[in-house]
DNA sequence: TATTGTTATACTCTATAACTATA
DNA sequence: TATAGTTATAGAGTATAACAATA
């Protein structure tokens, strides 16, 4: 995105009784989690692709290349799942890392309909810089929250994400 | 999306010494903050559009309701700033919700260049069901969260959405 | 000159159906 | 029959430039 929040008036808490200014009540969409996650989500991919633009890689695509490092031969369409992309739209997203030659699709015993992906020694080598990059803003992040908060701020998402939700 | 996490055997701890199973390593990616605010943020937004599908409107469409119900007369290029849509994207959605009777442009004094975004009657009484069904289901958040994880999580969502990060 | 809303347009991301080759 | 990968394609969502009306 590119939305510069900054020149707007934002009223951050309840709206105090004499207060007439023109400031902008956003207490309801505060309390709203999907809200929430939508604008932190784009605010730290924005400055994620700022910090990998120097290695001329998107976010996603470091997703998959950290993916595929820590487990050498994974199966595609595995890969796609884990990283909640549709197997029909990752193809592409593999042939342009195979094109770049970072990645490269491995036949793989006793299924000749599958294969597995791994890293080049390129793959390996941008990772590992990506990797460095990735993990300073990681820790910038930190740093802002301070270590405490940071470190119970993964734990909700990890069960929003992975964990079924209970049906209605 | 429409991608099911089930059959996946997913580690999400440090690998231990012994195992040889086959499960997929998560931690390169469970440490990136991007990674799961992008996985959380899908599997709620699949959950919200699902609920609110009975009204008919989507989780971004509430979001435009819910924004002009506590701004009434809010002007169309702030409301799209707050929501993180361009103003120029938000043309076609106020535009679209105005078709369905909801929203409504209102002229404003002093300025007949912008004019006020406010709810009709029927977007009053749309959002209060609307509200209701979001509400049930922020309540399902906190539940399956517990409370104390719920309200501390909001924050770090709060200031990394608002606070301009300090530049590299 | 700057700002508000707008149009047109290109680009990226995501979703659906149908195919192939293997199992 | 079912599964892994693929293709083609349509539809959202997002980005950029340029414009008219007004400040």
């Amino acid at each position: 995105m590119k939305i510069t929040m900054n020149r707007l008036m934002l009223k951050h808490g309840r709206t105090s009784k004499k207060s007439k200014d023109k400031t902008i009540d956003l207490l309801p969409l505060k309390n709203h989690t999907a809200y929430l996650l939508r604008l932190t989500q784009m605010a730290l991919s924005d400055q994620l692709s700022l910090v990998l633009r120097k290695l001329d890689i998107k976010p996603m695509q470091y997703m998959v290349l950290a993916l595929i490092e820590a487990n050498p031969k994974i199966q595609q369409g595995s890969a796609a799942e884990i990283l909640g992309i549709q197997k029909t739209n990752f193809v592409a997203m593999v042939t342009t890392l195979s094109d770049l030659g970072l990645v490269e699709r491995k036949a793989v015993m006793n299924d000749r309909r599958s294969f597995g992906l791994v890293l080049t020694s390129d793959g390996h080598k941008l990772y590992k810089q990506a990797h460095a990059i990735v993990q300073a803003h990681e820790q910038r992040l930190k740093d802002r929250l301070g270590a405490e908060i940071y470190n119970s701020f993964a734990q909700p998402l990890i069960r929003l994400a992975f964990d079924d939700p209970k049906p209605n």
